[in-house]
DNA sequence: AGAATAGTGTCTGTCAGACAGTATCGC
DNA sequence: GCGATACTGTCTGACAGACACTATTCT
């Protein structure tokens, strides 16, 4: 006899938001507070649902207001999961979003319908993740570190103003590898992607300039 | 009053089908049988059946065999379009694929279950498709050609044992544009993708020696 | 021989990595 | 002045595009 679960798959969007803290790329996990796979960490997800969301992504962007409050308007899509046994509930189908948060808004976080919050290095494999999502976030993690190095700069990572060196430093943390400071430099005064602003950080030594983006950029 | 659509979403497969005729890339399209959008030329595609498939991807290898009696091994995930408008039936969630099918099996389809099959030219957009097939046959194409442009080889396209003009015309008819004949041999031989055979091609004129895909290549 | 296609060699501009050097701040 | 960080200039090697050149076949 077919159950309902049978003709229609669960279909659910799962999200890795990335940031910055202390020049270490970190990767947000929430502890589930219902079942299934309740009390084990996992990337914030929810079920689609048709009646309020109008797209995947408007779903994506819906359960990171929901569950950490925050909206971001950056979420791309990475690929989807798929299966009947990914999730003890059924047949499922996860569709795996990634989100950049800037640097300056890591503790705007509030957790909401999940046990804790917390901020993990997504650059090694964490094991003991609900579902498939050690494997969905080392996927999200290459997928982030494609477009980097596809010479996409990362600038939802931070604030509206920066510095040149906080921008290099934001990439190395990304991509796991140092980068030259004048072949980076040079790089970014022939393409058109920053524009340079009035401003300078006056630090413990020689000011840094601060650049913003374009108005032509996007991610 | 909540209906079953409301809350559980249609989830379908679509597949772009790409291969080499007279040097000119070409993408399959079906015309549909039934309803919605019957007679319409569209994506070869179908619904998920969670009792018979085990992933989106064994779904749409499954499409291709049901509606063109071919079995390709390579199809891959593009990306995905969904919202409460694209398909009649409400609410839906299309997962996008494209497969490469090699140049010498154009004559294998058996169309099944669709009215009739077409090989239609991708590079410029086609208006009047199913659904919003035509933007999801330009997102395959995008998708291929990027693929492309980032040094992977299109072999699948190919048959198995192929000359380097033959390689080259295939990436150009991708592309859209020509390259260089002395650079794309360069290439070529530097990497380790291809292994030389000793058979040639006897044409009209000098004969050209045969490759095939090195063991560890993967598209 | 001539046409046609296969295949090679060479020049050059571009660009990234390496790295040394200069500039400007706080102390 | 000195340390620290911001920023610039220059050399070099890798590589792609352009293009001329040679090689081998058929007619």
């Amino acid at each position: 006899m077919a159950t309902k679960r049978e003709l229609f798959p669960l279909v659910v969007v799962d999200v890795a938001v990335f940031t910055i803290e202390q020049d270490q790329l970190r990767a947000l996990l929430v502890q589930r507070a219902l079942e299934p796979e309740a009390k084990r960490w996992a990337l914030p997800g929810g079920v689609l649902k048709p009646d309020i969301d109008d797209s995947l992504q408007a779903a994506a962007r819906r359960v990171l207001r929901t569950k950490v409050s925050v909206d971001l308007p950056h979420v791309e899509e990475v690929c989807t999961f798929s299966g009947p046994t990914r999730d003890p509930r059924g047949w499922s189908v996860a569709v795996l979003f990634y989100a950049l948060l800037p640097r300056d808004k890591v503790h705007a976080l509030v957790r909401s319908k999940v046990e804790a919050l917390k901020w993990a290095d997504p650059t090694h494999p964490i094991s003991g993740l609900a579902f498939d999502h050690g494997l969905q976030l080392r996927s999200a993690l290459h997928a982030v570190q494609s477009k980097v190095e596809a010479q996409t700069l990362p600038l939802h990572l931070l604030p509206e103003k920066f510095t040149l060196t906080e921008l290099q430093r934001t990439c190395e943390a990304i991509l796991g590898r140092p980068l030259d400071k004048g072949a980076f430099r040079r790089r970014l005064k022939n393409s058109q992607e920053l524009i340079a602003t009035d401003d300078f950080v006056r630090g413990a030594q020689r000011p840094a300039q601060l650049y913003k983006a374009s108005d032509t950029f996007t991610f």
